[in-house]
DNA sequence: CCTCACTCGATGCACCTGCATCAATCTTGA
DNA sequence: TCAAGATTGATGCAGGTGCATCGAGTGAGG
């Protein structure tokens, strides 16, 4: 037979979704109120910038960020485009290329840091204890694996200068 | 000066961001193939079937729903498009309407809710114990306040039979 | 009564996303 | 060596979203 839903679980799953999303649409309006381009791309700017080159392949990038190849090949033609990233061949798999970060790009990147992590600190270091900070963090994690086929990518270590993921 | 942002503030937003999106997207996924349109349907389903005659203002349902009024607009005009609710005329202000949800859509709301509870069961409800879920709520409660200004809806009950939001 | 500011809801436009599919290339295994 | 299948990345299409703006209607002040 079926378990009901508890209602603890219901009332947590509505706060993630409306909590998230408020505060996801606060950071996102900052940092577009400060003239910067949306969140994905400072995540694929990030992402460049610490990989081995400066380069990745999209394949990788698309893993790292877990969003759908047409949305990394996508992102990438815009980086390309304001001149963020450049395209380069790879030899050794025709198929594929390489996406390097340019200057701008990790200059773009570094500038936006700051902007996002002011917001970050506005919108959630404000309001929270570091020891509650933790401790929301643990209960998130238990979430986050194993929705169906899981892939997290390995999370990083959120240093001081740049926010990994 | 500037105050740097805590490390633990930063980790615990990469961690709502990523959480939340897995989360979200195994929902709509388990919605989605059991052929149920999007959530955003019945969120907007369920406002009208608890309003007092089953009707609302879309200015009504936008502010319960918190989406911008020209998503409340299409929303609107795609939930009438399959006969989930309809249109009525508002004769105290003319420049305005009713949308009555139907009796398809009530119907909807509560077919949609079996596989919705499930999912939130599946995703949440198995992963956290109550006591869990209720801290995790009260974390999340503290940052869902005040981002700008802000303007929370009367939250509402979470009973046994329908999530509220 | 009239005007001006405001609210309500719709819509044209640009852009972004998901889906399906494609061509090119690589890999595997007979 | 070669055919079958998998992988990489791009793209046409349909539909969703944000932004700006519009017309209609309301309501407060003169």
């Amino acid at each position: 037979m079926k378990r009901k839903p508890s209602t603890e679980a219901t009332s947590a799953w509505i706060r993630l979704m409306r909590v998230q999303s408020r505060v996801l649409d606060c950071v996102e309006q900052d940092l577009k109120k400060a003239g910067f381009p949306p969140l994905a791309w400072y995540d694929a700017l990030l992402e460049l910038s610490r990989a081995p080159s400066g380069e990745l392949r999209p394949v990788e990038l698309e893993r790292q960020m877990l969003i759908p190849q047409y949305s990394t090949s996508r992102l990438i033609d815009r980086l390309v485009d304001e001149g963020l990233a450049c395209r380069r061949e790879c030899k050794i798999d025709k198929r594929g290329q390489f996406v390097e970060i340019t200057e701008a790009g990790r200059e773009l990147q570094k500038r936006m840091w700051g902007a996002y992590s002011a917001a970050i600190e506005k919108y959630v270091g404000s309001k929270l204890s570091d020891a509650d900070a933790v401790k929301l963090s643990g209960l998130l994690d238990r979430l986050g694996c194993s929705c169906g086929e899981m892939k997290l990518p390995p999370v990083v270590n959120v240093n001081a200068s740049s926010p990994s993921r």
